[in-house]
DNA sequence: CGGGCGGCCTGGAGGC
DNA sequence: TGCCTCCAGGCCGCCC
């Protein structure tokens, strides 16, 4: 569920309450996460660290250390980081949590565990494996219509699993990739190779409005989201046709559909989608 | 080689 | 009301 937007949401409500902190300990309830978290390692690492930077990549969260050290925080399906008072009970699936001055917890929840939590060293980041293979920030001015066209060299198939490929843009998951194509009038199922230029823009475009219009909407909570602080997002409010089988399509008036692809459930309109 | 799909995981919804 | 099954999906790895 959390996308680029949520993460981007998450980190713009952290970064006030967490630069300038600095971690004085790390308490693991339950290390078995996507990827085992290294305990001792991870410890070693965020112990009497001042955090200086709070960035994003793609779904990743990046809590830069004093001394060129990263957090790499990723949600999964269902993951929360939330700050907390030391008075505040632990949550039913809190698995970790940096303790900063001053008595607070940044804690990591997440009922499902798909969730990741790891320190990298800051300089080569991006070098690792889980960021390596990414393709363009979709913010950043980094996608446009000639972006997407060229990725069909290495990409091919459906337009839609084409979006959710993290090599041909990051951040765009399921329910996005479903508005995004609704904004842009194409139909998810469409082949990439018979796409044209001009439906290339229009789609760099959509991909772009939906995230920026999500992020300024604080993000969609469909069933765990939360900023920082705990506060749920409203895009879900104004989802088009994420979720909304059966009811009308807003600009033509068509009934939304559902399909399956690559076991993943879409939906779309089928009166101006095409 | 690249795309599709199963597996990971659990809460919530729906059916009987 | 309670139990069972199914579904949600980001990402990796396996398979065709």
């Amino acid at each position: 569920m959390p996308e680029l937007p949520e993460i981007e949401v998450l980190r713009r409500s952290l970064a006030p309450r967490l630069l300038g902190r600095t971690i004085i300990g790390l308490e693991v309830t339950n290390p078995a996460l996507r990827e085992p978290v290294d305990v001792e390692g991870l410890a070693a690492v965020v112990r009497n660290r001042r955090i200086t930077g709070l960035g994003r990549r793609g779904k990743y969260l990046l809590i830069d250390l004093e001394g060129d050290d990263s957090i790499v925080v990723h949600l999964g399906m269902s993951g929360r980081l939330t700050l907390a008072g030391s008075q505040v009970p632990k949550e039913k699936h809190e698995h970790l949590a940096f303790h900063l001055d001053g008595g607070e917890r940044l804690r990591f929840s997440d009922a499902r565990r798909f969730g990741l939590v790891l320190a990298l060293p800051t300089a080569t980041l991006f070098e690792d494996s889980h960021f390596a293979h990414l393709g363009p920030e979709p913010l950043a001015g980094g996608l446009t219509g000639e972006v997407l066209a060229a990725a069909t060299e290495r990409r091919r198939g459906p337009v839609k699993n084409f979006l959710m490929d993290g090599r041909v843009v990051v951040g765009v998951g399921n329910i996005y990739a479903c508005e995004a194509l609704h904004r842009a009038g194409i139909h998810p199922k469409r082949s990439v190779a018979r796409i044209a230029p001009r439906r290339w823009d229009a789609l760099a475009q959509a991909v772009c409005s939906t995230l920026e219009d999500a992020i300024a909407q604080g993000g969609t909570t469909l069933n765990d989201f939360v900023d920082g602080e705990g506060n749920s997002g409203y895009f879900q409010t104004v989802l088009e046709v994420y979720d909304r089988e059966g009811e009308a399509c807003s600009r033509c008036g068509k009934s939304i559909r559902r399909i399956v692809q690559s076991g993943r459930s879409t939906f779309y309109c089928g009166g101006c989608q095409r």
